[in-house]
DNA sequence: ACCTGAACACCGTTCAAGT
DNA sequence: ACCTGAACACCGTTCAAGT
């Protein structure tokens, strides 16, 4: 069950790989979810995520954890889109919430807010990659561009004025730029907002 | 291309509905993501979002707008999930963008922010109906819980004690009470992170 | 010119039959 | 008992042939 480079992580893919049928795979997974689980782990087990830095801030160790993971993702997209639809559980996803959970920890967040925020780091390192994933370099990916651009440059300044102001800060940003600009959004609506108290 | 009660939209589905070869739908669109953005727009057409209520703040009818897209996609995973990786760019949607551009302006925020913002609030909608939108209720789907809750039950005190100290808040919260404190997070995560200078 | 039947190249999952 | 070949029920996309 190794993880060599394939591909598109795929029953009948792994199968042939093995030299089997894909029936055989079966007797390890239940289904596809669970196979794409298992190969996410896996590649999670073979990358080193950064150290804690002792002489630094939880911030950033917190922004190096979840960018270190996030890129894993990117270069899988495919795993990034079964990892949205149904978590991981594997050992190191369960390594990498330990960590996450001890690093926002140190912010000083209630516990609550820590352990709901810690899912939204997941979720929102996971759409992301899902989102913008290097899709196998398709040449047809080129103006594969976010639809909103194509769309953004016919938009009716009447029916749309909004849009059309905004539109230069809709489409600014480097995907990195966006990216920690997005972790630190997430970070900061975590320390400022209290979970309800009805539901703790 | 009126949308029926579909509920796998598929392209030989479709072509089936419409007493036709798969191949003619291609005159329409240029593959299965085309089509699922279509489709998305046309129910987002036929929703009427609440309207602004002039008496309430800018937060109120903010979240109220995202919620009534958020419930649309959690009735129709499947396109939630097309939609994420393939961000739609029909009227309906450009309307739905415009809008919330100009409540979030509301806030007083610095345009920048509101533009990447806004693009938060969405992503945030659309993953998380991806996420546990609805999956045609199949019976499976009782233990399809979070697969963390599984493994929760069975984390090692010693090797994972963050994850065992945040359990009960892991796992705690309504799916809506959720949703919401995720809205009310991206909002306040917006509002306290200025977009980096350079990128402007 | 426009539409589409039929074919191609894949999928996931099951189950009866084999060792 | 354990594994798996072969079949079933689907997919998306293309392209040559038809109207």
């Amino acid at each position: 069950m190794r993880s060599e480079g394939l591909e598109k992580v795929t029953m009948r893919r792994l199968a042939q790989e093995l030299d089997t049928g894909p029936a055989s795979l079966y007797v390890y997974v239940a289904n596809t979810a669970e196979l794409h689980a298992a190969v996410l782990d896996a590649l999670l087990g073979e990358v080193e995520l950064p150290a804690d830095r002792s002489g630094t801030g939880w911030r950033e160790d917190l922004v190096a954890a979840l960018t270190s993971y996030t890129r894993l993702l990117f270069e899988h997209p495919q795993l990034a889109r079964s990892a949205l639809v149904a978590r991981p559980s594997g050992a190191n996803y369960l390594d990498l919430v330990e960590r996450l959970l001890r690093l926002l920890s140190r912010s000083g967040a209630p516990r609550e807010q820590v352990a709901w925020g810690v899912d939204n780091l997941l979720q929102y390192a996971t759409a992301t990659a899902a989102e913008h994933g290097t899709q196998e370099s398709d040449p047809t990916s080129r103006d594969d561009w976010d639809a909103l651009t194509r769309a953004a440059h016919g938009v009716d300044e009447s029916e749309h004025p909004m849009i059309k102001a905004h539109l230069p800060a809709l489409l600014s940003g480097t995907q990195d730029a966006r990216l920690s600009w997005g972790f630190d959004l997430v970070i900061n609506g975590i320390l400022h907002t209290p979970v309800p108290h009805a539901t703790v």
